[in-house]
RNA sequence: GGGGGCGUAGCCCAAUCGGCAGAGGCAGAGGACUUAAAAUCCUUACAGUGUGGGUUCGAAUCCCACCGCCCCUACCA
């Protein structure tokens, strides 16, 4: 090949079908499964099958291949599997809209996107690949669901959901959008209604989930869940409710106890109806109708004036065995605690507004400082107003508190979190028949093992009613009882899709294993997953999830660890030219494929990398990947033949650059850090060109083959091309890592910084190992330092080996 | 209201343990090549690190306050 061709015809996107059609024939990325290998399994969250691939899709995905192949090349068994999760309302929605079948229309995006995944030159092993939406995966889905209903852990419950009065269906969570909580579809805003529903006791694994000792993961993700968790410690207490029984409140505060001078309930209390007096009945009805009209957003607006409404009733304090007021007021929760609390108003600021604003008692029962003028003290001090607990700190009137209400069969210790069990019931059709069948005279009856899958039907009808089609699909429904085998009805919900992303990393290790969820003879040799990649957008919902699931697995004896992801890093978020993110309404969605025919898969996956630090993310910039491509080019062109021009180059340079470029890949790969790599091996081509045809030979093309090789996980196929053009045989990613040595890193002269005061003086070449008063001496001496030491007092000199002499002058 | 992140050249970003502010790229300027342009190659200007304090021999880096932008969360009893 001569070095016109290589120059004039620059041609990256054939180039790289080239290649990617020889690792294909040659099965390049096929999981290598050598047991002599320490294995590694890499995982990239699966996309959802959209249509198309776009920018949005490689910058999570490239880099993570480079991950990948680095590991690879570092002499791991590497298993870099990708599916899609294939079940959600986009594809039910084209059906409603445009009359294509769910399947056919996710099928055919499915198709579309393979060819693109492809292109992007990974190392996946396309033949794990899992679609959720297959029957053969979300077989299992119902299999688990049986699991977990035989051990309690699926129960069916009438619980709030969102619901979009609009559509007329119930909305998942993640289709609840933006601060004001409006249905993503048409923009309406939600509101709250009591459906039967199933759910997933994951509230069972609140304590063990708080713990991280088993996973290396962000603090910020671990943080996120520790706050959706939300554990608060406290007590229960018992109000006596005259004339209808005891009432539990919950309260973080049981030393405050004295204080409570009035009790609210949640307007969704149980025990509103029955202990409401005549007088009160109407007024009460209508604020409880009004709370269950209001939409969310008016409901949970913290700006909101408090309100409320006496119910008639009286509780008394169990403490001070005072009568007190039962108020019901939407500021009190169902979803939390007990949907009851103590108001004491005293200590609590939404108490003390409520109780300015209704004319109710204020007792503080916690001294606040002297200098306090504020309303409600929640701060610390010593116990007031309290009787036995005057005087104690609010530590120990909690303990003294919590103690006596136990004693006294008025209340016990209690724990409560904000988290609540997971609502997997969805109105839709393209998901997870949940496998339950009702019969009149047996109930709610699981579907037997054997009977599974419970298929969707093909034939349903999408009208645009809002109601799933499922519910009008007779042949669908209409069923026999599994246990007495007379007439039945299906369950007609079908599950959350964060149900199929739960357990996914599993199914990727045999895809078409039909006695159980995934093979556990491939499930030792892989699991659990080694280094996890995706976006902090899903820190509470499907990272807490995955969590859950493994730990029911756990206890299923299908697995024997406790975490499904060991590390975990967050990649960030590319966004459109306008730095907003990228969505089709904005239109800013950019089509990798122009710049794959024009730059080649290469430039783009390294100009991703080199926008800046992968965990930021940040605006695309189409000007950028001229500057990556054009290096590319340069690189490919260091194996053409090179003109000799000017003096022989120093090889000990030579040597240390590239034994320092290494390094550096070597770290900055094992951290992530993938835009200061491109960055050195942008210098070291800079370096070589400058030196090309200038040095011996032998030298040469050693310093060729070690950039290639540290080249390769970043550009796969010019690595491949550069290899190829030194004569080596295929294939570099099939190289093993390069290793470094320091020795060779460090120079025999070093430059000394000399300061004064601080400032910077001079710069004196000395010897690396120079001795401290050699170092201080040669400072001192120098003409430009001399002038700002002299008739000076020397007060005391700084050396730090290797690097600079502070001197310090009076 | 609560929690977190980020402010370095016109722009994207580097800077190891607190030790020479600049590695890389974009855009710009000048030049070479060309009939010309594109492409390519060479050369090159550009900031003192959001603001104000503090700690230190020494601060982009640590601490405090403020400003600006972004993200998460939100009556959690």
């Amino acid at each position: 090949m001569s070095e016109t061709s290589v120059k004039r015809e620059y041609r990256p996107a054939a180039m790289e079908r080239r290649w990617q059609e020889r690792w294909s024939e040659s099965g390049l990325y096929e999981t290598d499964e050598d047991p002599g290998k320490p294995k590694h399994y890499a995982l990239t969250m699966l996309p959802y099958p959209s249509g198309d691939l776009h920018v949005g899709h490689w910058y999570p995905m490239t880099p993570s291949d480079t991950r990948a192949r680095f590991m690879r090349m570092n002499g791991y068994r590497v298993f870099f599997p990708i599916g899609f999760d294939a079940f959600g309302l986009p594809a039910e929605n084209a059906a409603i809209n445009r009359g294509v079948h769910p399947y056919k229309w996710t099928m055919s995006n499915i198709e579309n996107m393979r060819g693109q995944l492809r292109q992007m030159g990974t190392m996946f092993d396309f033949d794990a690949e899992v679609v959720t939406c297959d029957p053969e995966y979300y077989r299992w889905n119902q299999w688990f669901f049986l699991k977990f209903f035989e051990k309690g852990l699926a129960y069916r419950d009438e619980a709030p959901v969102d619901w979009c009065p609009s559509c007329n269906t119930t909305l998942a969570r993640e289709q609840v959008v933006g601060p004001d909580r409006r249905c993503e579809r048409c923009g309406t805003p939600v509101i709250k209604r009591n459906l039967a529903q199933w759910l997933f006791r994951i509230t069972d694994y609140a304590e063990e989930l708080l713990d991280f000792s088993r996973i290396d993961w962000p603090e910020r993700v671990e943080t996120l869940q520790r706050n959706w968790i939300g554990r608060s410690e406290g007590a229960e207490i018992d109000f006596d409710i005259q004339g209808y029984g005891p009432v539990t409140v919950f309260t973080t505060r049981p030393d405050t106890l004295f204080g409570a001078t009035f009790f609210v309930m949640s307007p969704e209390h149980p025990a509103v109806e029955e202990i409401t007096t005549p007088e009160q009945e109407e007024e009460v009805r209508s604020y409880v109708e009004k709370a269950g009209r209001m939409t969310e957003i008016d409901r949970t607006d913290v700006t909101r004036e408090k309100t409320g409404v006496f119910t008639g009733a009286y509780a008394v304090n169990p403490a001070n065995k005072e009568q007190i007021p039962v108020y019901i007021a939407d500021y009190v929760l169902m979803g939390y605690g007990t949907g009851a609390i103590m108001a004491v108003p005293g200590q609590d600021e939404r108490d003390w507004e409520f109780a300015e604003k209704y004319g109710l008692p204020i007792v503080r029962t916690v001294e606040p400082p002297e200098d306090f003028d504020g309303k409600a003290y929640t701060g610390e001090g010593p116990a007031i107003n309290s009787g036995f607990l005057n005087g104690l700190e609010v530590e120990e009137a909690k303990e003294r508190m919590t103690s006596w209400l136990g004693e006294h069969g008025e209340g016990r210790r209690a724990v409560t979190y904000r988290l609540h069990d997971w609502l997997i019931s969805r109105q839709r059709y393209w998901g997870t028949p949940i496998p339950i069948v009702y019969c009149d005279a047996c109930g709610a009856v699981p579907v037997p093992e054997e009977d599974l899958p419970v298929l969707l039907p093909e034939d349903a009808e999408f009208m645009p009613t809002g109601e799933s089609p499922l519910k009008l699909d007779p042949d669908f429904y209409n069923t026999k009882c599994p246990r007495c085998g007379g007439p039945a009805t299906r369950e007609t919900d079908t599950m959350d899709t964060f149900v199929d992303s739960s357990w996914y990393q599993y199914r990727y290790l045999s895809p078409h294993y039909d006695e159980g969820p995934f093979d556990p003879e491939r499930g030792k040799k892989w699991l659990p997953v080694d280094q996890y990649t995706g976006g902090i957008e899903h820190a509470v919902m499907h990272l807490l999830y995955t969590r859950f699931w493994t730990k029911v697995m756990r206890d299923l004896g299908l697995v024997d660890f406790d975490e499904p992801m060991l590390r975990l890093f967050n990649q960030g978020t590319i966004l459109g030219p306008d730095g907003e993110k990228m969505s089709k309404s904005r239109g800013n969605v950019i089509n990798p494929q122009e710049f794959v025919d024009r730059y080649g898969s290469d430039a783009l996956r390294c100009f991703l990398m080199f926008i800046g630090p992968w965990n930021q993310g940040g605006p695309w910039d189409g000007r950028g990947i001229e500057g990556v491509s054009r290096w590319l080019r340069r690189a490919l062109s260091l194996v053409s033949e090179g003109e000799a021009t000017g003096a022989e180059a120093d090889p000990a340079e030579l040597d240390r650059r590239t034994e320092q470029l290494v390094k550096k890949v070597t770290e900055d790969l094992e951290a992530f850090r993938f835009n200061t790599s491109v960055a050195a091996l942008m210098e070291q081509t800079n370096y070589l060109l400058g030196i090309k045809g200038r040095i011996d030979e032998a030298k040469w093309e050693a310093a060729l083959r070690r950039f290639a090789l540290v080249l390769a996980p970043f550009a796969p196929h010019h690595a491949e091309e550069m290899w190829a053009g030194l004569g080596e045989p295929y294939s570099v990613h099939e190289q093993a890592w390069p290793g470094y040595d320091e020795s060779l890193i460090k120079t025999e002269e070093i430059t000394l910084v000399v300061q004064v005061n601080g400032k910077l003086r001079d710069r004196i070449q000395a010897p690396a190992d120079v001795a401290e008063e050699t170092a201080k001496e040669l400072a001192l001496s120098s003409v430009k330092v001399r002038p700002h030491v002299e008739g000076k007092e020397i007060r005391k000199s700084i050396y730090v080996p290797g690097r600079l002499v502070n001197i310090v002058v009076g």
